[in-house]
DNA sequence: GTTAGCACTCCTCCTCTATGAGTGCCAAAA
DNA sequence: TTTTGGCACTCATAGAGGAGGAGTGCTAAC
């Protein structure tokens, strides 16, 4: 009985019309009929049952007709049961993964790795890359060093562990000697070295109080250094033109609002941010992001590591109408390649 | 006799009418008419006598029509009439130069300069803003260090005279004891502070050869630090979004190919090269740039310095419909500033 | 040299209509 | 009870036709 299925639960062949309707969605963009879907559908099923069916599906939010006299087009809700449950995943092509590990493997600077990732994901789907830099809080102090320049500066050079290199020129309030920068070095790559840079933030109110005069100023400019400011989150965007070519985007402000988000990154960092929590491929639909910007698109993430440290998210963005069964290994594997890529960075013989 | 006009000279009148034409049509988009002109133009003229003028500005090249019942617009020929002899600049604001200098002045970073002045650029014009990073041909090396990481890989630390610095991760063929590093640093700074990172690839060429066994790997190393991909030119692209606000980009594929040169750098810095040449203000309007899918804009530009060096240059890309009377100041002062701020940098009390 | 007049062009906007895709509902068939 | 064919209905889309208007070039008069 058609009534039934509005309760709880879908009949199959509910399902499994949702399932054609939205593959076939994805493919066209245009909404779909109950011709064409009674067609597809290989049920051997008359329109009229089709639209039942439709009806049906209509009413439990799972798909909307634009117009009354269009075909229907999945709601979030929609494309949400379709990912969680109706969905085929492709296994990645073992030729692309090669390809993939082989356009990592080589590159020696994180940030390099990282710019290539977003790279690669923006080509490979025709859609927008993105990638966070490692998570400041999640990482951890390994050596610092101090160059006087001219004028009484000092640059700072911080490595963390995760092989990122973290430069900043600072002005101490009293001019300090070369003896004297190295001693501090000494001092901090001694005390501090393996701890998380949130609690050195924390440890230093503590060490400047301590510390012997000489020291004082160094060790304020220091804690200066591991301001949250000075070590502010970021990410990076490739392939953002990629997303003008999508029709369903092509609303003039819509686009624009789009654009904007890449370019005053803090609302994407955000975002981001929240997917590190998630294990596995997490997926924001639409509205789910949150973001008014987002509404008509979809995002995939899935987290990297370093050992057992989640240090940031890579993923990609596109229009919710994009091809789910092949984004979502794409990113899976994308993450796991970086992740080894950065493992082997750290733990490779000495 | 308004066929005289045709052939070098522009009388006074057909001038100030360009001049007025083109003010209103950077105003307002429209194509300008000739009763509109002859009321705006104040010299009481009838639209018939203004018609007579604009069909021999037509002729000319200064003008066209985009069909036969709109008024005229400038073609870039008139525009850059209109730019180099009829524009009377605005000298700017002492205020906003005050507002330019405060936000420039405190920076200690010229990276985070450069960023500022892109943003200022685009914010102030509403339109991009470019700034090209130090040309590496121009700048000097000043000091190396060696950083040993774990798995034999080697941090480098690059800062030029400039006072910004390069990392650089590498891996020697042969692992290398921190002391053999000190030494190594300690010999390149001796040997080449001062000498610009052209010089020095060339040179190092012949130090490979002449110096000790235990040198050698790292010289190689350090060649392959100087060599050209390593110091590739890049740029900064700031407020590209505003640039879809106007009316004359609204072509679909046209602003695709536009943001396209703003993530495929390459082009756009090519482009930015050619202006490190000039003095004082250039300008490329439309088809000048030579670049495609810059018909439709204008690039104004000016090159920043330290000391007698020209380092790189700075501007604002937007529609060759822009209020140029406004922006040249604008890109002049702001080039300006950059440069003292720089220089400030380098020459600051010790 | 300048101007008024006039015919002409051509873009823009509006309305109207035909077309067609797709729907919902109902009654008959399975 | 489910499925199906039939039918009236809705509504987006495209195209034709026409009115309006802005602006032109040309010519003849001032």
């Amino acid at each position: 009985m058609s009534r039934m299925s509005q309760s709880l639960e879908l009949t199959e062949r509910a399902q499994h019309l949702l399932k054609v309707l939205i593959e076939r969605y994805i493919d066209e963009g245009q909404p779909v009929g109950s011709r064409a879907l009674a067609r597809e559908a290989g049920l051997n099923l008359s329109p009229a049952t089709v639209r039942n069916v439709m009806a049906d599906l209509e009413e439990m939010g799972l798909v909307t007709s634009p117009h009354t006299s269009a075909g229907r087009v999945p709601t979030v809700k929609g494309y949400r049961l379709f990912i969680d449950s109706l969905l085929t995943v492709k296994p990645l092509d073992q030729e692309l993964i090669r390809r993939l590990w082989e356009d990592l493997e080589d590159l020696e600077d994180p940030q390099e790795l990282l710019e290539t990732a977003s790279h690669l994901l923006a080509r490979i789907t025709r859609m927008a890359g993105v990638v966070t830099l490692p998570q400041r809080r999640q990482i951890a102090f390994q050596h610092i060093e101090f160059l006087p320049l001219s004028g009484g500066r000092v640059l700072v050079i911080l490595v963390t562990d995760d092989q990122e290199v973290h430069n900043r020129i600072i002005r101490p309030a009293t001019p300090l000697t070369p003896a004297q920068l190295q001693q501090a070095a000494n001092y901090l790559n001694a005390h501090l070295s393996g701890r998380r840079l949130t609690e050195i933030r924390a440890a230093l109110v503590n060490e400047v109080r301590a510390a012997g005069r000489e020291l004082q100023s160094l060790l304020e400019m220091a804690q200066r250094l591991f301001s949250s400011e000075a070590l502010e989150e970021d990410c990076l965007v490739a392939g953002q033109t990629n997303l003008m070519s999508f029709a369903e985007l092509s609303d003039w402000s819509r686009l624009r609002e789009l654009f904007e988000i890449f370019e005053e990154k803090r609302n994407l960092i955000h975002l981001l941010d929240q997917c590190i929590e998630a294990e596995g491929v997490q997926i924001f639909i639409g509205e789910e992001s949150g973001y008014q910007p987002l509404e008509q698109c979809s995002l995939v993430t899935r987290t990297y590591t370093v050992g057992d440290r989640v240090l940031g998210v890579l993923g990609v963005i596109g229009p919710t109408r994009m091809h789910y069964e092949r984004v979502i290994p794409l990113v899976d594997v994308t993450a796991r390649l970086l992740s080894t890529a950065l493992n082997q960075k750290i733990t490779s013989p000495s």
